[in-house]
DNA sequence: AACTGAGGTTGTCAATTGTCAGGCCGAGGT
DNA sequence: ACCTCGGCCTGACAATTGACAACCTCAGTT
């Protein structure tokens, strides 16, 4: 009970010999188990508290406090909230129903202590590790909540799937945010093969960019981008804070001519107003990326999206058939069945 | 940062008034979240410390633990430490090699604080839950390990499988340890459906248990055995405390036979020898289940089985190609490599 | 041989978490 | 209307856990 003199404790392991004759432990240096791995089951399976298995494994339990602060650092445990669970919640139940999706997830409010695109982002993470599987071809476009998503994902083999970018590139005001470093890293984490669109998102003008789409690498993608069985997207608004224009992907200007026409959301770099219709315009003949018709081709479409402004532009996103699955949080889920 | 007082905390919800002026919070007996899964959330994906968790909620901390407590027991959160590691640590590595497994799973020791069975059948229900997908057939044998997987298996929905019981039924000195009770609880974790085989496991003579045989419902129920593509299932030595003798399946008479033929295990009833060589006799005759070679002709062939006494048992059964994957722990393990 | 710095371990202390006896409140019985 | 019981919540206390600065140890360098 009383703490152990650590001055003896390199000669003995007491828990051992008494408990088991028959097989010594392994002497020092000669570890068969990865202590990382044997202090985390111990805990997070068996229960033992940190004392007991410092004991067990004859070093301070300080050591094992480390020990397990590296197994979570290296993703060797993860904890799950059963995902069918915050399916089955009133407000997803709602969601589903009210615009036939698929599945729903709308994780608890934090009292805003965090900003929701990163909370969302780890829960698409889960989301997606759970129905990903190998042969997939998974189209990404980009976003913040993306790309939280993608840091998030737990490692996972799937050799014969691909990662497809599904909108051109762009420069970004912030770090990490283009379309190209989203699909790099979730590739990354699934061990896929990434297909990335050598291409800008927005040209400056129309013939530039149809040259370019006539040409046969640039097809090849998109025909990639067509076999898509699953996509993934973010949901951006049209505020001027939004990051469509903080990415410099659309100018404020541009988008004054699909404002006007009622656009609230914007999905892949498309416009599109509160009903669902996609806006065509000007600069939708400039872009190189998946146009709405197309997202709506692909089988499982899952959006990751919420916070307080985007209530709107996911609604018209959900009229619009664009997503079968969406994960948000509950204000916004809130929010949108406010607005029926 | 200092502890703050909760006298005052029934009227007023600091945390998220200011933060999200919008969607005010549920009054009190409305929540839309349950509130278990809305409080493991924040705790385990967010991060929060129960005490913000218990003011966001407008609860005391105390209850907090409780949700936390509830949600635990009711599987609402899993701790998983990621199996393909410990798939990879040296002795399951050594044993995979040795015995041609495509799998091994073998758990650190825990200085004897758990009864084996215990630990690997709460291991076992891990990998079970990872491997299984919809439209399986799993064939389930009995035992103490098998038993304590059942009652560790997450919940699952798996509506297009079912559940077959491989060998006929017994009564049993210990509670729930029949074979119909393990399938039973199988097929209830799972959604799946249970298929039970009506007819007792051993019979008092040989012609009985063959007309029995002949009847069509029991001619069905084979042909499903027949038909499993995964099969689960303990392993039993011969000494004298060893379940086939405790649960009145084998009287310790019959064994005689068997032992002094060197039978050092059993699976599903039937004796093998150290080399893993099925060891007929008059028993079999009267049995009514799963046997050796339909036992081999399963694609799959799960053994969850561990401690001290079963080295050699086990030891049989991987020679005789019994097993696919074998679950166990690390003495044991060290036992049987030991043993070569 | 003495020095130095990186990597890993340790003891201490504050923060967090688990426990438990007692209190509150509503349902059902008298 | 009053009482009793059971379930849930609370507050205070004990145990466990996390953070951190100091400390070893050992290999490479001077």
């Amino acid at each position: 009970m009383a703490l152990r003199s650590r001055t003896k404790d390199k000669a003995e392991r007491p828990a051992a010999t008494e408990a088991d004759g028959r097989t010594p432990l392994p002497r020092p240096g000669e570890y068969l188990t990865d202590p990382l791995l044997w202090a985390s089951w111990l805990y997070h399976h068996d229960e033992l508290t940190q004392s007991q298995i410092a004991d067990l494994m004859g070093v301070s339990r300080a050591t094992v406090v480390n020990y397990l602060q590296q197994a979570r650092d290296l993703h060797y445990v993860k904890v799950v909230v059963r995902p069918e669970l915050l399916n089955s919640i009133d407000l997803a139940q709602q969601l589903k129903q009210a615009f036939g999706l698929a599945e729903c997830m709308v994780i608890p409010f934090d009292g805003g202590m965090r900003p929701p695109s990163e909370r969302i982002g780890r829960a698409g993470a889960q989301y997606l590790d759970q129905i990903l599987t190998n042969g997939d071809v998974l189209g990404v476009a980009w976003g913040r909540t993306v790309l939280t998503l993608a840091e998030n994902l737990p490692e996972k083999a799937m050799p014969d799937s691909c990662v497809v970018q599904v909108i051109g590139s762009q420069r970004s005001a912030y770090d990490g945010f283009t379309a190209e470093e989203c699909v790099a890293f979730i590739a990354r984490r699934l061990h896929a093969r990434s297909i990335s669109l050598h291409a800008p998102a927005a040209l400056s003008n129309a013939a530039l960019r149809d040259a370019l789409m006539r040409e046969p690498t640039i097809q090849e993608q998109f025909a990639r981008i067509r076999s898509c069985n699953k996509l993934l997207f973010g949901i951006c608004t049209v505020k001027a804070n939004s990051l469509v224009f903080a990415s410099g992907l659309i100018s404020v200007d541009e988008s004054k001519y699909y404002i006007t026409k009622g656009a609230v959301g914007v999905i892949a770099g498309r416009f599109y107003d509160v009903e669902g219709n996609w806006l065509r315009g000007s600069m939708d003949d400039r872009m190189i990326g998946i146009t709405l018709d197309d997202v709506r081709a692909v089988p499982a479409r899952i959006a990751v999206a919420g916070g307080p402004d985007k209530t709107d532009a996911i609604l018209g996103a959900l009229r619009g058939g664009y997503l079968t699955a969406l994960i948000t949080d509950e204000p916004t889920a809130r929010n949108i069945l406010g607005r029926l």
